[in-house]
DNA sequence: ATCCTAATGATATCTAGTATCAAATAGCGT
DNA sequence: ACGCTATTTGATACTAGATATCATTAGGAT
């Protein structure tokens, strides 16, 4: 999912309808690029009515064009699927910043941990709260 | 935290009172084992309000008696930490049983990956969501 | 251009969780 | 055992995140 287009196009080819909703939503997408709330989206989209923003969301995520991610006390962020391909999540917890990345080690180990446990591994998530390089600089003094 | 006692012993050693509606939230937790909302622990203790099972869960949770589990969707679980230390969680989509394990490897991988990216690790989430042993006898025709 | 269905927005509603505050009570000193 | 005081509790109201309802709007096939 690379090209602002593709979503547009992965909404018809699921029988979805090209609305200006859906575009203005997708356009959003994106330009924000980072992990947004759905109130965020919302509020730089006036037009649009909060249930629409939520439905929109959530059809978007159903497609794969965006990912959601957990934070550690339960609230949820959304964004653009950089790679529609398995990944994890560093999240920043100094400005919420999440960047995700691909690591082979960490997968064959949850894979083999789930085979030695006898468990049918059907999806994992993985993240990592702590403070990124997008603030560390801020951060040197500390321990 | 194996007896249901060492949560009481755990109140009183951090100056929380001892009181019976501690108790009965305590009592509950022995009995349920499994992972549980915090509807389902209210609705299992009639004589004590809303407002107080979810302080008390908190309560609990910030002591290491119980841990949160947080589901793919996005909803809360609680469950007594078999382990007070680090773990992670085998999810069943089935029946939502959720199992503790501890896995060194994976351990290690996170934290070369968090040292490689320059990102200073405080806490990481590891959850494996599929079909646990719990189910996959029911489950032997799928795939 | 017309028509039908999907999509939208406003609103109400729901769920999870928190704040408030008066009443109850644990557990201390005596 | 008794009383005192701070902690805890329950009822209630409230907030935030998200969904259901439903009349209106608009996409897009014809």
């Amino acid at each position: 999912m690379r090209n602002a287009t593709d979503a547009l196009a992965c909404l018809q080819e699921n029988g979805y309808r090209i609305t200006t909703t859906r575009q203005a939503v997708n356009d959003v997408l994106y330009r924000l690029k980072g992990p947004f709330t759905i109130e965020e989206l919302s509020d730089a989209l006036p037009g649009i009515g909060r249930a629409t923003a939520f439905r929109t969301v959530r059809l978007f995520q159903d497609l794969g064009i965006i990912c959601r991610v957990n934070l550690e006390d339960g609230s949820a962020r959304y964004q653009l699927a950089s790679t529609g391909e398995h990944h994890h999540h560093f999240i920043c917890t100094e400005c919420g910043v999440v960047t995700e990345f691909i690591d082979a080690h960490i997968d064959q180990a949850v894979n083999r941990q789930a085979q030695g446990a006898n468990f049918e591994l059907n999806a994992h998530t993985i993240d990592l709260y702590g403070i990124g390089s997008c603030c560390s600089k801020k951060c040197s003094t500390n321990s």
